[in-house]
DNA sequence: GTATGGCGTTGATCCAAATCAACGCGGTGT
DNA sequence: ACACCGCGTTGATTTGGATCAACGCCATAC
């Protein structure tokens, strides 16, 4: 189940009264990084930390969006359902990711979790507070947001015009630059979601993403050790795939 | 073909000396509203007003993203191109919408006029001066921003999950909005782009837009006094379908 | 007048991806 | 042990929308 703690971040028993945010993992690559280490106590005051398992959602779209989330780890999807069930996936999020930035009172998506995921929440007013006084912040929240636009309308460009193959290789491409930010090896990587998870990410079916995985390995591009884990092979020819150099 | 002038627009012969911004159009529904009147004329010395003939860009994906435009009259498509000449439109915008925020050094779209455009241009510097001195344009701007991101996640359920029906009728609601916001009546209203416009927003063929559009209409939904005006019939009947309820 | 060309509609046909269906594998609960 | 179930793969069939093709309408050009 999901679960809040209810204290701020600094009395977390388990942070043994240390200042959290200074070694935070999420903090170099989050907006909170905005903040001067001299301010560090003020951010642990605001923030209260949170986690959710594998499975739970921590933001329902549609409901009041009371606080903002930074995730501190694991990964989550974020997406948008149809009455009768359709989902689209509109992202997938992880360590050093900001939520809930929608201007309007409730929530535009859901959010939950893949693996265990761990955040700090801001209450709406918290954050506003936080964000008057610290414009750098707010700089950075609009630097995020701006590069969230752009990454928008790559993918509406691979939902409305790229073929079944190409949305595919372009998501293992993505994901390959990911993993090189996290810190793994150039060429493998591992995927934390399902192959229901991709295909409503990418537009597709279940079956279309397993038969072009499938595809993708007997062309000889990339390997598929088993179903979480991927190597590119060809990472030229799978960019020029993407890309729709076909 | 594309113009610009080259003075800021308080020097501008054709206003005659007055302070442009200040009976500027797009101002109430701009982020340049977060100006106060006193410091309008700041305003007008940062932009430089400019223009678009219908079919011609203004942006071109992938060039120096050397500046931010503020439209104040017309219409315009944002689009990304895939090489073998694929088109996915990511946008239509007109008065007041706020353009080119990348971060990046490059332009991530191109804008092409679809009538007569005219903007305010502002070179990056001078619009991070602005933004220097005045923080609440720097939140306005995040409004702005947080807005079009759950409007990017709306078209990605849109491009991802629905039909052609679903899509047409959601870009018709969406347009029929529009009307109500520039004070046309509720029912009826112009579409200034192509049905080949449509088709590369909706991730669809001009054909199915056409005969989709023809379908609507047969089911006594929407009427079509001419290529480019569209009456909403059966407005809750439309909602619906644009929702997913069938 | 009559070419010409862009835009929109409609019809006939095709095909990429969806749907329907079967099965294998590994975990987990009893 | 076994049943059960979620996940992934693969095969057979269907289908929604794409593609190919023809035509009408109305500008603008000559």
């Amino acid at each position: 189940m999901n679960a809040f703690q209810t204290r701020p971040m600094v009395l977390d028993p388990r942070q043994g009264g240390m200042e959290p945010c200074a070694n935070c993992d999420a903090r170099s690559r989050s907006v909170c990084n905005a903040i001067p280490d001299s301010d560090l106590k003020r951010l642990a005051e605001t923030a209260v930390t949170g986690h959710a398992a594998p499975g739970t959602s921590f933001i329902t779209e549609g409901e009041p969006a009371s606080a903002f989330f930074n995730i501190t780890g694991g990964t989550a999807k974020l997406y948008k359902l149809l009455p009768d069930g359709r989902r689209q996936i509109t992202g997938f999020v992880s360590v050093g990711h900001f939520l809930g930035l929608a201007v309007s009172d409730t929530y535009a998506f859901s959010a939950e979790a893949i693996d265990p995921v761990r955040f700090c929440r801001f209450s709406r007013p918290r954050l506003r507070g936080l964000l008057d006084d610290y414009p750098a912040m707010e700089k950075r929240l609009l630097q995020v947001a701006s590069n969230e636009l752009v990454e928008a309308q790559e993918q509406m460009l691979l939902l409305g015009r790229k073929t079944a193959r190409e949305r595919v290789a372009s998501f293992l491409m993505a994901q390959a630059k990911m993993g090189v930010i996290c810190g793994l090896p150039r060429a493998r990587f591992a995927l934390p979601m399902t192959r229901g998870d991709i295909a409503d990410y990418l537009g597709l079916t279940i079956e279309t993403v397993s038969r072009t995985l499938t595809r993708l390995r007997s062309d000889g591009l990339i390997e598929i050790p088993n179903a979480t884990d991927i190597v590119i092979c060809d990472r030229n020819g799978m960019e020029r795939i993407a890309e729709g150099m076909t």
